[in-house]
DNA sequence: TGATTGTTATAGTATATGTATAACAGAAAG
DNA sequence: CTTTCTGTTATACATATACTATAACAATCA
């Protein structure tokens, strides 16, 4: 697997977890219809508790990343909206944004961390 | 004052007005030099316990947002290490680009929604 | 002197996080 | 049918974080 887990973050594991998915799934090493481990297995793999895991499978779900089924295990599945996609960017965007501004980073430097972060998920 | 807080939201109270104060940095409601309220002049004012505010000023001193003095109180003074800044821009925006990758958002769509909070924060 | 600044200390409550067991229903495979 | 695997749910406990409540301190300034 490719989930690296750090128990010295201050950031949650099921979060951690959560956010190496989305970028598996971005860079295509996860792709649509792929099943992810079971959360036992997983969570034995990685050496961290089921639950925690079920956790990070849950908000992946309702967040439209992956659909959970009882027989097959979490399968990879992009609900897409794009206008809901673009408000939530957004939202997330604005204090980041914020910050840049303050700190002197124009525009168009914004736009190439953005090309950037891209080009590291392989896309140019 | 311009901080609204929202007791109802999942935001920490001391990170949204951690998060106001930045934004009203960017969009120079506060200005550099300026004094913000003392913090238990702003816990009364917010309805909130003194410490919370001190935290939330603290991180900001951290974060090179303002600087703390026991004369004048908490004075607007922004340490810019540009940097820095962008490395830590590019840190907050992987996991939010993964997501938009993920949600089909393009490239040129992303740069769209940096355009349209530059505006929002009145910078064109 | 008296009021105000940030700072520090202590203590309590509430919530979030992670772990540990356990059990359940549905599905698949023997 | 039995066994084994799914996700799901419930309970309980430990720990960390967030927030509040008081209180006190040294430095500053009117």
């Amino acid at each position: 697997m490719f989930i690296s887990i750090d128990f010295n973050s201050d950031e949650a594991l099921y979060m951690q977890l959560r956010n190496q998915i989305i970028v598996g799934i971005a860079t295509e090493m996860l792709k649509e219809g792929e099943t992810l481990p079971s959360v036992r297995q997983l969570a034995d793999n990685i050496g961290i508790n089921m639950h925690t895991v079920n956790k990070a499978y849950s908000v992946l779900r309702q967040e439209g990343f992956v659909k959970l089924d009882r027989r097959k295990g979490a399968v990879v599945s992009l609900d897409i909206d794009k206008l809901k996609a673009i408000d939530e960017m957004t939202k997330d965007m604005r204090v980041v944004i914020a910050k840049a501004i303050c700190k002197d980073i124009s525009k168009e430097e914004a736009h190439m961390v953005i090309d950037s972060i891209y080009a590291e998920y392989g896309i140019d």
